[in-house]
DNA sequence: TATGAATGAGGATTCATTCAT
DNA sequence: GATGAATGAATCCTCATTCAT
């Protein structure tokens, strides 16, 4: 997976080295679809060197969902504490969120599609960990409804809306795309503020 | 999987328990996290006696999938031969697209999530019908920018916009939310056609 | 394995063949040492065939162990119950061992020798069992002294002395041997109760 | 193991370290349920780096073995040249048994249960030395019925009886006892040579 | 001397599927 | 129509062992 990790989640070259590879297969053929073999042979490994480096499968998908829902909601967190109007703050979002995307197609697609394949524990942390964020976004817009920027509406709905425009991109930016994504993003973020009625 | 099927698709009482069981586990622990057995159990039945109706595993996703691929399509058809103005035909799409995801969230699930476990021709298939579904969608916007009740906008980002705002429903929306499915596509296409800001 | 069951135990013609070539194994080259593709081969059947009957490896060893300890306890509780003398007592219990190890060395093998690989909740369950049979020993040893059979002795010890002589059996009982088990537990008995010594 | 150790197979400190090792978890989970890597956790080691000092994890099963075959068939030939009587000698035996037993109860374990796991050559070799150290012990019964100390008696069933309360002590006898060991194998012998009956 | 990494075989178990009954 | 039994391949993972460093 290719999100910056320095920090206290830093791991060996070999795992992450296992845990890119895993993202590309999970990406394509998803968590169940994708086998220890599958992935060793991405790395010109067999399936069982493999548990030289990582202890369990799914704690594969664990270390690659984990590490985004938890840099995910930093971002959050920093958006949150900065001192900029909601509008601004959803822009950012918006184009950091895109920029991400492009730049990890794979981890993104692991991240809202695999998910879900977590078990227990794990499965209820990361849960846990959109919700905090789903509420971070509901705040930024509530309190441009409440400062007039935005008209009234159902912050849930517009929560949705924009989560939902935001999170299917991972299913066609490509870091090739014509486009740029901060275009994509300012286009985005134009949809939604104004729409697309003429006049 | 639910919905109605009386034309030359129409299947044996038993096949179409076997799709809805099929529908019901591929939607919660996805196709590959499936098996037959689990199917099978879904019904009171066992694996192998599955197999008395149906030919295989993959013919589950295909029938499934592939049905709703169609009806979706044929939907398009008629908004698109309807003579009413863009804004009506998306408000149609959008209308009917969320009643029908209340109404069946499990075969949503697999069909927005699990089509991709296809393979070979039969994946080629259900890709063709969508790209043609997004050209007809694509159709009615560009149609509304010609005519001038749309501003100026890059034809396909729209499109990708209304697509990820409208499928990605399938994660929250339930029967018996509080909100009805009428409401939500109405703020949607709020959303869509006025945007947040506010005046 | 070999002792009838035909109470709520009862199990499928299948599982009793599994369980006895299981035994046979298990005996030979003990339960680490026994794969499941080892067992059936006994049964010339391929080893995810045996998973159709019985649920895991542990299932077998637990099955054939418990089996063993009951029905070893509920003999115990015979011998306890009837009213005879702590000799006799005793010489019941040593007969009826000795027929049943010679009857069955294999499953004795097992119960001796590999019981301890059960795990958890189970080994405790087989632990307990053997306590209790071991008290009841002690208790018939113990009542023998009280009525001036046996001379004063260490209970614990002569019960210790009882057991290693019986249990030691596996190793060699055979049932094709040239002596009858009634005839070898009568030497042991005469051993325990009058020694060696001459005069 | 703790035996000890200063003649032709006097071994590296390391290989005596690791058969402790060895010795230890063989003892507790089985020789095939113990792991190089379990042998080199205990201590402290890579299961790799074992192999710096040994050659294969049957050969450590068989170092562990035939010392103790050895060392067992060495005593049985000093205690058969000594000028006492049978009575003296088994008294020997049992005494010098225990104690071993006591101070080395994994070595002993070891010993009575796992011996069987070692293969062709190595197997037949130890299965030799028992069958001389049996014989040896037949000997001492023989002669002490020859010179009128034992009543006649079936010589095989009366060492078979006397090994099986010796041998089974390692299920029980541990250094930190209460009873001490030669107590111990004074009682036993006065259960084999005058029996449990009063008067 | 010890490590970290790798291997290839084999461990228990589950899989989709078949077929006689 | 459904079952119980079986298959053979594949599942995740552990094994004893090797070897460059």
């Amino acid at each position: 997976m290719s999100t910056t990790n320095t920090g206290p989640g830093a791991q060996s070259r070999h795992v992450t080295a296992i845990l890119d590879a895993a993202t590309r297969r999970f990406a394509q053929t998803g968590y169940h679809g994708t086998s220890m073999r599958d992935i060793g042979a991405e790395m010109g490994m067999h399936a069982g060197s493999l548990y030289v480096h990582i202890r369990s499968k799914e704690d594969l998908l664990d270390a690659i969902v984990w590490d985004i829902a938890q840099s995910t909601e930093r971002r959050m967190e920093a958006v949150l504490a900065a001192g900029d109007t909601p509008v601004d703050k959803l822009r950012t979002i918006a184009e950091e969120h895109l920029r991400w995307v492009a730049a990890n197609p794979d981890a993104a697609t692991v991240y809202f599609h695999e998910w879900r394949h977590l078990k227990g524990e794990r499965l209820e942390r990361v849960k846990a960990a959109r919700a905090r964020w789903t509420r971070g976004l509901r705040d930024i817009i509530q309190a441009g409804i409440d400062e007039g920027a935005f008209k009234p509406m159902d912050v849930r709905l517009a929560g949705l809306a924009f989560v939902g425009m935001l999170n299917s991109t991972y299913r066609w930016l490509r870091p090739d795309g014509d486009l740029d994504t901060a275009e994509i993003a300012g286009t985005f973020m134009d949809f939604l503020l104004h729409g697309w009625a003429a006049g």
